[in-house]
DNA sequence: AAGCGCATGTAAAGGGTTACATGATTGC
DNA sequence: GCAATCATGTAACCCTTTACATGCGCTT
């Protein structure tokens, strides 16, 4: 069902065709909210079917551009005010880490250093840009305030795991040096 | 494919049945990794087929438990190693945040202050959770040492989470007090 | 004219949830 | 005997991904 909304909220910016949204769903949200194609351009036909959004321009290509409704824009509203926040993450690493102990010390240690890697450069590439939208580089519409707000957040996580990763390499007992237990 | 792994690591640990696992689901993992009965027993059976794991004891009930076999430990002791790791997050609360501009400001303040509440509550429960491991109440078996280990992740994102929604709400233009500007 | 990127779609399969259903055992 | 809990399962549905497919328009 998130889809749908996110769909609708993104086009609550303005227009924009399927393969638009297909991109910016890649770009922005492709960690948060991974979406493909296919997915997009079915929800986008329910959602006109719907009346929440209608057609805009068709231009070539078969290109065809949607703009969001009166009644969409009140079907996110509602969205966003009343209905029930998911909060499940569903995150492979924990799961994996709960299985760490089946690991060879050395297979962790790796493992566990690729995560440091990742998460760090993820925290990074967030990072830069929040700092390009400090610059106003984006402007300051509120649609890009917003997105500084969940661009925070996605620095923030992806810090707490990186940090994560790195305290759990150190609360490993350290493959080659056995305790002097 | 997840569960799968996830059945097979909590198999790992030693023998249950389909019941026992889903109540394991979801009371350590439901937030983490959530399973519902009907897959759950379905993954067994298929698990059981390829011979990862088989049919431990009979009891009252119908009551099957299952043991991992030594492919199926090699399947998992694989897949920790070699499997490629998901980093895939799909929070709906970041993807809602992508639209706070659409909310009015009271019911954005609102869901803040809730999700604020709810994040400090899943850290606490988790805290609380980490410091009886700590206190050695669940003793000191690898098992257990690598669930700190989760639980620690746990703790840390629902930190950022908390900390974060508290810093999205002072970073709103607070409603009724309109900007001096 | 060739090749790339734009732009949309279908089909099949996989993964997960919800609703429905059933029967056995235990505790009161 | 009754209610709660244990324990498993089926069926339908929804959501998502992957693979396959097609054709247009722009650039070189």
């Amino acid at each position: 069902m998130s889809l749908r909304y996110g769909l609708l909220g993104l086009l609550a910016e303005g227009p924009a065709s399927g393969y638009d949204l297909a991109r910016r769903f890649q770009e922005v949200l492709g960690r948060i909210w991974p979406a493909q194609h296919p997915k997009i351009y079915a929800e986008l036909r329910r959602l006109a079917d719907d009346g929440l959004i209608e057609v805009d321009s068709e231009g070539p290509r078969r290109r065809t551009a949607y703009r969001i409704t009166e009644s969409g824009v009140a079907e996110i509203r509602r969205w966003l005010a009343e209905g029930d926040v998911d909060h499940t993450m569903r995150l492979q690493p924990l799961l994996r880490s709960l299985f760490f102990w089946l690991m060879e010390p050395d297979d962790l240690d790796r493992h566990l250093r690729r995560e440091v890697e990742f998460y760090s450069g993820m925290a990074e590439q967030y990072s830069a840009y929040a700092e390009r939208k400090d610059r106003g580089e984006f402007g300051t519409a509120p649609p890009v305030q917003s997105m500084r707000v969940t661009i925070e957040a996605a620095v923030r996580l992806s810090q707490a795991l990186a940090d994560w990763a790195r305290w759990a390499s150190e609360h490993q007992p350290p493959a080659g040096h056995p305790s002097t237990e």
